[in-house]
DNA sequence: GAGATCCATTAGGAAAGGCTAACTTTTTAA
DNA sequence: TTAAAAAGTTAGCCTTTCCTAATGGATCTC
């Protein structure tokens, strides 16, 4: 056995894992939360392996008490597997918010770099960068980072672009792509986390959208992920002070 | 295969390498740099495998040009060999650097983290931090840092604290230890790079110096370690040749 | 409700990079 | 100069993690 990815016990009271092992415990967290849960094709897709790699890799942490699964079913995080998957969102979020703050990367360069450096940085490493920010609780995409103590405060109050009615109005809080190409339209379009704007109509395709001013398409596989601190259409209260004017705040958390 | 650590080309039209790979070359290069040269046995030593180990890995990179090799003897680093290797050395110490000046972390700690960091980052992120530092030439431990282009300047004027003579004088410049309690014994002693010494004397188990007005005993095996900026003895020119607890300098990084 | 289709699993195998044990070559020292 | 010690190599094996091909379930549609 390689020493280096042996069985010594983290900080969790859980066995270090290889970087392929945390992989997958990453992203069944994160697919969890969709509604179609983490099922094999899925994880193979985000892992970027076959479907039979998931499998035998599933069985592995099955047997290692990280995943629990019935054949032919999503499978699902234990406890200790959740504690080490949220560990690794916390790492890429404090990344990319350090990345982008720290070292000026821009805002669609730092997933690349996070989803590397994530496996590797130290406790030490993880506290430095949280301190050196300030304990950040967003990172630029708008998602939110882990406490240290795991802690993930979930967005209840955001909705998701694609689903507001025609005359709402609301902020951009989280872009939750990764595609570089998709990144880069979203910044061009004017849309960072930040960005207030409004539903100026609804479309098959897509949700035309005003912000500072103009008008424009933007698509609903956009939309979708473009999640919306919104407040109900003009004619009720306002809950929150609005944006001023909704010029994009590059890389605000 | 992996795609990951696959065969892509990289910024030196080199194939990219696995991180094992890369470990091995940094270590010939290190290694080639002190009198007995990369043999297996201290290859095996630092990078931490068996010596049947090394000779497989040193066949597999033979057959890829990395390095020259005859059986039996220490092996040799190609000239593409060698720029992945500096390459390698140069993302270690700048990321030292970075570590110590900009996340704050202890002199001691920096080499461990940096060691794990050194095989992830990217071109990116080491430009961001070279420029954040304003392009170092020094690591913490006072290591030179190669340049972008892979030149690495060599610290012909430096001696080591053993071989210098009672009367030297100078300053400690380099400290070429890695092991976490001589770092801590080095700071404890206030020798770290900067500090002005004087050889009191020597002895067969140590050097006696003077510090800052204070005298003590530095063990061989630490003094051999120490690399001055050193002034001849007051008095005479002494000839440079001192042997004794003279033992060829190993340049860990 | 019965194919058709998609998804998941099993079986068998490959590459990477370790290991041990046995053997060969080089070096050292008597 | 030769025998012992040290260093290096070879052979054979193991684990991890991926793969393809074939098989077995689940699901959707008519």
């Amino acid at each position: 056995m390689n020493a280096a990815i042996g069985k010594q016990r983290g900080r969790n009271g859980s066995a270090s894992l290889s970087h392929s092992q945390q992989d997958y415990l990453k992203q069944i967290f994160l697919l969890s939360a969709t509604s179609r849960g983490a099922t094999t094709q899925l994880l193979a897709d985000r892992i970027g392996v076959r479907p039979a790699s998931v499998t035998g890799m599933l069985k592995k942490l099955a047997e290692e008490g990280l995943v629990e699964r019935a054949p032919y079913r999503a499978v699902h995080l234990t406890e200790t597997g959740r504690r080490i998957a949220v560990e690794l969102v916390r790492h890429h979020r404090l990344l990319e918010a350090f990345l982008s703050r720290t070292l000026g990367y821009r805002w669609d360069e730092v997933h690349e770099e996070a989803e590397a450096l994530e496996h590797v940085i130290s406790e030490r490493f993880e506290q430095k960068v949280a301190e050196l920010l300030a304990h950040p609780d967003r990172d630029p995409h708008g998602d939110p980072i882990p406490t240290r103590e795991l802690a993930l405060e979930e967005d209840q109050h955001l909705t998701a672009l694609a689903l507001l009615p025609k005359g709402s109005q609301g902020t951009i809080r989280r872009v939750t792509l990764q595609d570089q190409d998709a990144l880069n339209l979203v910044e061009k379009l004017d849309l960072l986390p930040g960005t207030a704007i409004e539903v100026a109509g609804t479309h098959p395709d897509g949700i035309s959208l005003l912000v500072a001013g103009s008008r424009f398409l933007v698509p609903s596989l956009l939309a979708a992920h473009l999640l919306v601190d919104h407040a109900p259409p003009p004619s009720s209260a306002q809950p929150e002070t609005r944006e001023g004017t909704g010029r994009p705040v590059a890389h605000e958390q």
